[in-house]
DNA sequence: TCATGTGAACAGATTCACAGCG
DNA sequence: CGCTGTGAATCTGTTCACATGA
């Protein structure tokens, strides 16, 4: 953000939305499948169906890249794989560099998808020392004293973090000052980057809890029937602690069963 | 689907914006820090800072659960975390069970931050017979044979997969068959699951093309400033294939075989 | 006085529905 | 006619700014 990010309306700009874009590597897949399979043309409603999206929202997708398509017919597979590709960067090879290679890491390494498109991994890098030289999905890992060595020879410009939460910020802003500008990010933390550095994350411990909510929500529903439960039933747990209620002496410290904390 | 009402009316209804959960985790990551660090209050500033949000989006996000703000102060810290805890469902256990363990699965198996809040191992689960029974983080692997009476067993009702993506689908379909409601997908695949079962999906490939998209258009923005590559021809790298000339023998005919189209 | 909580303005994304073209 | 491409309507999410209440 906070980019001079004025004007640009022009004709065909190149403002891709976020939530389009974060669709293209989708179709992408999609499409390779099918062109593995030799067929030639797809509809949007098929493409749509083998993307797990609706085809209205596709047709909106493609149309901020151009009008690739025939009417009353469809879409070019091969043409389609290949403006998107361009259009995502992948018609040129990105050197990646992962950094923590532990057990992560080093799955993470081993990765299909990594090699698939226009990704290479570059180097693995690890601060133990024992773990230099050993090589890890046929790479050999050296030590991050090298990283700034290994980032610059190799013009690496994406970064991966499999480190520990602990050590992942000091890793980032090596990586950054080293001259990577686009971070994939797996460690349980927040990091913080300079302008003009992306950073995305995975993390497993997020999703899982986004999945429990809505598992619990089901499970509150099905007890009433089917119309919306509102206002109804709350608090059923169990251990209610304090309201931030100050009234009278002080702590309302009832600890109970406060949740295990989080991980290095 | 099925909630037919078309209006949010009144007060404080059980509808938490999409974004808002996904957001909690991140909340509470940060609330918990700060309670090992027997901070007693935090302002929406800080915690937002800490987070790596804004503090209008935090408070907005707690103003759908509630109250739990002291004007002129801030937030107690335990508090809210019990309050978010308890929204995510996470003063609950929930039993995960973990479907193909192969680098990705065995790393998954090992992370901590699964065991940390709400969430348990229950099973490690693969196809390979030679996996049966060899302990991996401690944990026996059970031969994918025994999937559905696992899962009855010990009420698992998420379910995570790591296995190759040409099995996920019929992973997939056991594990909601047994009656698992909530999937953590690492396959690169578009699972289609029936209503009431949500999804979620990791994709270590679909993130660095993301990236890759970003980092291209820095590349192209330090140079010369406007690039519109307009007409496909742009970079002659590799080849370019045809635009979608249907010239002469016409027929792309819409006979043959469906393509990947799955049934709702 | 201070920071929360929230209506209202704004921005972005999705869906609708149909014009337009092969 | 069928399917793409797209304005317009709708829905969801974010930001602003200030009244509110400890």
């Amino acid at each position: 953000m906070a980019t001079g990010r004025t004007h640009r309306p022009a004709t065909r700009s190149r403002g891709i939305p976020e939530a389009t874009v974060a669709r293209l590597p989708l179709y992408l897949r999609a499409l390779t499948a099918l062109s593995e399979r030799s067929v030639p043309t797809v509809s949007s409603e098929e493409l749509a169906a083998a993307a797990g999206v609706n085809s209205a929202k596709l047709r909106k997708d493609f149309s901020y890249l151009g009008s690739y398509g025939t009417r009353g017919v469809g879409y070019d597979v091969e043409y389609l794989v290949y403006q998107i590709s361009r259009e995502l960067g992948l018609t040129q090879d990105w050197p990646v560099v992962i950094v923590g290679i532990g057990n992560l890491g080093a799955a993470l390494a081993g990765y299909g998808g990594f090699a698939s498109r226009g990704f290479r991994v570059a180097a693995l890098i690890d601060a133990d020392p024992a773990m230099a030289g050993k090589p890890v999905a046929g790479i050999p890992v050296q030590h991050s004293d090298d990283l700034e060595k290994i980032i610059h020879d190799d013009g690496v410009s994406i970064g991966v973090i499999a480190t520990p939460a602990g050590v992942a910020q000091q890793v980032c802003d090596r990586l950054v000052a080293a001259g990577v500008t686009s971070i994939l990010n797996f460690a349980p933390t927040v990091l913080s980057v300079p302008d003009g550095v992306d950073v995305r994350k995975v993390d497993l411990s997020i999703e899982l809890q986004i999945l429990a909510f809505h598992e619990q929500r089901k499970a509150g529903e099905e007890a009433g029937g089917e119309n919306a439960p509102e206002t109804g039933a709350e608090t059923p747990a169990a251990a209610m602690p304090p309201a931030p209620r100050s009234t009278g002496s002080g702590r309302k410290g009832p600890d109970g069963d406060v949740p295990a904390v989080m991980p290095a």
